[in-house]
DNA sequence: TGTACATCAGTGAACGCGCGTTCACTGATGTAC
DNA sequence: TGTACATCAGTGAACGCGCGTTCACTGATGTAC
């Protein structure tokens, strides 16, 4: 049963993905590599020909899940419209949708597995330091120095791209906390963040200001 | 060896309060109920004389841990100072300190197991929509109707009150998510927060305005 | 070109440990008489 | 007031299941000669 290189690394690939969704919806500790592997399409016992450990796959499907997640940002963010129709403020209002709150798996990485990385190993901590890293550059990077339309406050583009995100990933995390018990609760929470986040028209930097 | 009931209520409450140090640190799923048990100062065998199962004691801690944090918010918030020097201020720096981030197992309850919450059932959910409701009320309560000092954009009390929280939980979870990987980014997220808040100098209703 | 052999991803069973839960037992307390 | 008995929180061992990990085996592929 060997298999060609390009087999074996679209296995590899599709275990990783496969992942990536049940651990975003159960928490890394709340799947068991068997059922993960049954749900990739192999039986259990070939799990560790492509990974050291189940902690290794942790790793690896956080990595590959953040990327992904930012890259998708990036390329939505190019849209250089302004005001609601600008790519960060689809974005966001997408970010807050009940659909993202009940589409963990298909979800945004951070909002499904960081408060479990709190408690994971630094290895794991590291993929979302970098995944974390690379969300606030982009952010950073629709913000106009210091300029964003709605703050006066001189506060940087960087400060002002943490504070959204801190804001985004706990609104959905608030959400997704009570949605069974107090769905209307969950649907406020979405709600007055996206109201509130509605009036910010990200601003690319001009091109001309730097001449 | 049998006890008397005051006797057996406060080793109940032994339980309970082990039971959310341990949850907050480790997750539900991470802790097993024999170290609990040995921790709180028992053999685990008589756990089921207290609880019918693991998952109702889970909703236990998490509803004692909420409502501890909210009656000292409530007392902190009491403060009728307004300014840097207001109770709701000080709260927020402390709730972005890096001492809270560092102390899961004393901290917020919320910041700790709100993604784990995301996928238990309805019974924990409720608990915590009662805390998250619970909470709301006493921040929007800091606020003067529509009249938060730093915002002029109509935005409701309940409104600020539902930003202000997603904030401060999403900016304790990212800040935690990193730690151990990257401490100074961890920092500037605390930072970024606390400088943003800083400025917001929450005023309570004046009993006058009411007359 | 053909043949023998090493490779190695996948299979499926087994191992061993940990954990939630159960259970027989203990013995001090409170109650019935 | 004294005696016999039911109660029941706590003990410590056992049960049984699930899960991470290991292992012997398979057999198609690629390589050596």
């Amino acid at each position: 049963m060997k298999l060609t290189k390009a087999q074996v690394a679209q296995n590899r690939h599709r275990i990783i993905e496969t992942a990536g969704r049940l651990f975003r919806q159960h928490g890394f500790e709340g799947v068991a590599l068997a059922d993960l592997m049954k749900a990739a399409g192999f039986t259990h016992g070939g799990f560790y020909n492509h990974f050291s450990s189940k902690e290794a796959l942790a790793a690896e499907a956080a990595l590959s899940g953040l990327t992904r997640s930012n890259a998708k940002l990036s390329d939505e963010v190019a849209n250089e419209k302004r005001g609601p129709d600008s790519g960060l403020a689809k974005f966001v209002a997408g970010y807050l949708s009940s659909e993202h709150r009940d589409d963990r798996a298909g979800g945004c990485t951070i909002a499904s597995l960081a408060c479990d990385a709190a408690r994971e190993d630094k290895e794991i901590q590291a993929r979302f330091a970098t995944g974390i890293e690379d969300e606030l550059r982009i952010f950073a990077s629709c913000f106009a120095m210091g300029q964003a339309e709605d703050e006066g406050s001189g506060s940087s583009g960087r400060e002002l791209a943490i504070r959204l995100m801190s804001e985004l990933v706990g609104a959905v995390i608030l959400a997704r906390a009570v949605v069974q018990a107090n769905p209307s609760l969950s649907d406020e929470i979405l709600q007055a963040s996206r109201r509130s986040l509605q009036d910010l028209h990200f601003s690319k930097r001009d091109p001309a200001d730097e001449v």
